[in-house]
DNA sequence: GGAGGTTTTCGCCTGATAGTCTCAAACCTG
DNA sequence: CAGGTTTGAGACTATCAGGCGAAAACCTCC
């Protein structure tokens, strides 16, 4: 491979990685200890290296910060390039977003945390637009692709799921509607049992599943299909 | 700025253009006249420069195959990084969707031309896989935004725009029904006028254009919205 | 052990929307 | 003016989202 002698940008990978945590979307960030923006958080990421993908490179990055296995999701988002994004270098970033389940509590670094996405701290360089856009991006996915299993555990009662989603959507919303709409598009499946009583103190819950473990999106839009036949 | 000595990967930005053009939708490429891939068909663009955005880059890059001004769209789609994507170069791409209304034939330069989506050419690098992810984000953004605005003329009858939805879609669809989706949406709405007779034989047509020349989120997904009022 | 409280499930109802079909309206030509 | 052609509009059906209430299945307390 010839060595190009033209000048080029940097180029960084960036994650905003999203866990719901209690009862809210959580991304997990790092706080800089050098400038520019010491002190204030990012997101996050580093340089592609030669020979590897975006994908890989953040992954390798994510790596550092977090365990990889637990990463249920993982897509592009954008890539940014004002050139004033870094007032450092000219640097362009390539942002994905992960997605990792509620049931598990990842270790991380003392430099890294989980913040609200709805609340979080001064952000470094444009990653609060970043995570913005990862938001809308997540939430608009809820609706018509099963992306949900990456949010949420294995198994898991309705109420469960319904707060998972509640959390994620940053709206309430009916588990009896949920449980319909998910079961009728094929997206949840039952798994036979129920959730063992003597824990509340009600009905026993049944316990669902996602039916596939990768992202599929539910219906390509219901309108606009092509219909069975024409005639203007 | 302060240059960086860090070895990184040259940057390029690319357009996938849709133009609908007879019955068929198409993408504008030009043949590559040197290697690699020489007589290849290849998508515009080039280099990104220091102090531009990658929108800006490719719009410089497209003003040199087409008028800019014809561009009614243009949206990030996604960034290659495959190592091998440029045999000769360590070099990423950010792809653009790009739309032309139908009613307009913009001047190419001679190395150029326009390509049925469908029916590619031979194409150069990763070139045929971005068109084809291009497509998709077309198709699915026509069901669910007015993107529609970018490949029809200022006004048009409903028969045109079905025609012309019908290219895009790759599948017929009913022009009764494509009238009332959009007019329930309020995405298209009457000019008042209609088509002057004289020229089919027929019930001369009215006259529609869409309401919005931006591009919107129609409905973000019916489902899973908020609801009036949260039982369970 | 039964009454009352809690949580979950299920069925019924409503309203909105996509898609089909048929007929009327408005033009043409001969 | 009759017949052909294109477009528009209303009726009808099917599907789906969402709301409501009753029943099921557990608990605890008396």
């Amino acid at each position: 491979m010839i060595e190009s002698t033209r000048q080029a940008p940097d180029h960084v990978s960036l994650a905003v990685v999203f866990q719901v945590r209690g009862n809210s979307l959580q991304v997990l960030m790092w706080q800089r200890a050098r400038d520019p923006f010491k002190g204030r958080w990012a997101l996050p990421g580093g340089y592609l290296e030669p020979g590897e993908t975006l994908e890989r490179s953040i992954r390798r990055h994510l790596a550092a910060k977090v365990d990889i296995d637990e990463l249920a999701h993982l897509e592009q988002l954008e890539t940014r390039s004002e050139p004033g994004r870094n007032p450092g270098s000219w640097e362009l970033a390539t942002a994905y977003l992960g997605l990792v389940p509620s049931d598990v509590d990842p270790e991380v670094p003392a430099d890294t945390a989980w913040h609200p996405a709805r609340d979080l701290p001064p952000a470094a360089f444009d990653h609060g637009e970043i995570v913005e856009t990862a938001l809308q991006r997540l939430r608009a996915k809820l609706s018509y692709t099963n992306v949900g299993f990456a949010l949420a555990p294995e198994t898991f009662t309705l109420s469960e799921l319904r707060a998972i989603y509640a959390a994620a959507l940053g709206h309430d919303l009916s588990a009896t509607n949920l449980q319909r709409v998910l079961l009728r598009r094929g997206v949840l499946e039952r798994t036979g049992s129920k959730r063992e009583p003597g824990r509340t103190g009600g009905r026993p819950a049944e316990v669902f599943r996602f039916r596939q473990p990768e992202l599929e999106v539910t219906d390509p839009f219901a309108v606009l299909r092509p219909p069975t036949k024409v005639t203007r």
